[in-house]
RNA sequence: GCAGCUGUAGCUCAGUUGGUUAGAGCGCCGGAUUGUGGAUCCGGAGGUCGGAGGUUCGAGACCCCCCAGCUGUACCA
């Protein structure tokens, strides 16, 4: 069984881009994902589970030009030769669930799934392979309303972890803009296709490069401090500056700061003027601008922002991003910016790969594990609440029936508590008590059985004790911070001893 | 993919201009304490110096190639 073949003995070892999520981190990993889910029932929408993996066409992720699925995405050959993946976003299975179940389901259908995605991708800080989404969609309604309705959704959900209300934002625009300056420039057509892209993308930089980098990235290309050169869409100067005007249209001439979403929609008149959809764009932002702050969320919450594109070519229509604005420091005592930790749209065509009919659709997708690590930075997490289990120990091997008998009158009182079982000493199963945290051990040994007693010992208080000791005479003679209580008290002395703790 | 930096004990790292037998702290194991974790003291285990070649009387160190990791950048449906 064991090799003892130093040499072929594999390495002990986290695969590239995954991590372990120790007991801690899963317990207020998954109190966050409940706050998240009391918000989303709140709001009607209901739980789907989906498998990890699909087929790979229904993910619609195969490489152009060839019949091996892209790179990126995890995949692997079933015995049938099928090609399938694993999921690397909630949207596109829902997609095919919708499409598969579309006869047995409401209309508009209202869901919410959270769980594990892929990419096979090169990690990087805060980035890894595997990570957490909580997703929610309305499939079946073109209305703003259900945009709206999801930004608020987004929006409620910041504020019940606990970020407060100028500390997040979220942030609305709508790919219809920019398909009209596009328009607008000449750019529409589908050779056109790859710098519309390029635009996008470089749009998407804006916050990281500035103004500048993002004009270099629309015209030649762009140079980075590495030395790399990144090619630009190679637009001209006209080109180049109409496309920078939406992104300024949250301006209000200049030095002026808090601009209302009244303003940017009417500075946005101007730059689309003459393209009926860039106009079709602004009509849509308006309804959601008008539902949102009707039902009280202003723009320090719900902000019109045009220089919101995301990446994905998907997206129709509005399109959100949902941002976290304080700045913190890393264990390093670096300032980090948490920046975008969700987004969405609306991807009117996502459904109609399957079934032909195009059915319009919005979601938005919280990024969980960068949420996750933005509230435990900023020490929004509660760890620690969850006390270790008491540890009774077993001094006499004949008698581990007795000490299952105390574990389990403990437990009966919803203490959490557990016999040792290993099969050391009783120094070990200190040791052991120690390491794990216990905040007491139970000792009952030939001693205390003879006067019908058990022996409580106070972990931390004895630590804590002992740090004062200094010599090893003091440190033996003392029994520190333990007690001895008559058997039939060993219940009601332990939930003291716990209380007196906390 | 491109670029820069880094690979020495389980972890974090030191290692002089190339010079005997490669070190420290932490952790681990054992003892002082055969019924006591946490303080203190003593002892111990643990290393193909990332890999292969080369220069040299001599390489952990210098040169070349490869591999891995980190950081930035690109891609990210």
């Amino acid at each position: 069984m064991a090799s003892n073949d130093k040499q072929n003995r594999p390495k002990a070892r986290l695969a590239k881009g995954f991590r372990d999520v120790d007991a801690n981190e899963m317990r207020s990993l998954k109190r966050m994902l409940r706050t998240i889910e009391g918000v989303y029932e709140m709001y009607g929408f209901e739980p789907v589970e989906q498998p990890f993996i699909e087929y790979t066409e229904a993910l619609g992720k195969f490489l152009p030009d060839q019949d091996r699925p892209n790179e990126g995405v995890f995949s692997f050959q079933d015995d049938d030769e099928q090609w399938l993946s694993l999921r690397y976003d909630l949207t596109a299975p829902l997609a095919r669930y919708v499409a598969e179940n579309q006869q047995f389901l409401p209309t508009p259908f209202r869901s919410y799934r959270q769980g594990w995605v892929f990419r096979n991708e090169k990690p990087g800080p805060g980035r890894y392979r595997q990570f957490m989404q909580f997703d929610a969609d309305t499939v079946g309604s073109a209305s703003p309303a259900a945009d709206a309705e999801v930004c608020m959704m987004a929006a409620d959900t910041m504020k019940a972890l606990g970020i407060e209300l100028g500390q997040y934002v979220v942030r609305v625009s709508n790919r219809k803009i920019l398909d009209g300056v596009m328009e607008i420039n000449g750019l529409l057509g589908p050779e056109m296709a790859t710098k519309r892209m390029i635009v996008m993308r470089a749009i998407d930089k804006i916050d990281r490069l500035g103004f500048d980098g993002v004009a270099q990235l629309l015209g030649e290309g762009r140079k980075d401090d590495s030395g790399d050169f990144t090619r630009g869409a190679g637009l001209n100067d006209r080109q180049i500056s109409r496309i920078l005007d939406i992104t300024g249209s949250k301006q209000q001439g200049t030095g002026s700061k808090g601009v209302t979403n009244v303003v940017t929609l009417a500075n946005l008149e101007d730059v689309v003027r003459g393209s009926p959809r860039g106009e079709e764009g602004i009509a849509e932002l308006t309804q959601i601008h008008e539902i949102v702050s009707s039902a009280g969320y202003e723009n320090n919450r719900i902000e019109i922002d045009p220089s919101i594109v995301r990446g994905l070519e998907y997206y129709t229509g509005p399109v959100f991003e949902c941002e976290l604005l304080m700045e913190t420091k890393d264990e390093d005592g670096r300032p980090v910016r948490f920046g975008s930790v969700g987004g969405g749209g609306r991807y009117d065509d996502l459904v109609a790969r399957f079934t032909g009919q195009s059915v319009p659709a919005t979601g938005f997708s919280m990024g969980v594990s960068r949420l996750y690590s933005a509230l435990k930075l900023l020490g929004k997490t509660e760890d620690k609440e969850t006390i270790a289990p008491v540890v009774v120990l077993v001094m006499d091997k004949e008698r581990q029936g007795d000490y299952q008998k105390f574990v389990q009158d403990l437990r009966k009182e919803g203490i959490r508590a557990e016999m040792y079982v290993g099969t050391s000493g009783m120094k070990a199963q200190m040791k052991y008590a120690d390491k794990r945290g216990s905040p007491l051990v139970v000792i009952q040994g030939g001693d205390e059985k003879a006067r019908g007693e058990v022996t409580l010992k106070d972990l931390a208080l004895g630590s804590q004790l002992a740090s004062g000791v200094e010599s090893r005479e003091e440190y033996a003679s003392q029994r520190l911070a333990q007690v001895s209580v008559p058997e039939a008290d060993l219940v009601k002395a332990v939930t003291e001893m716990l209380g007196r703790g906390r």
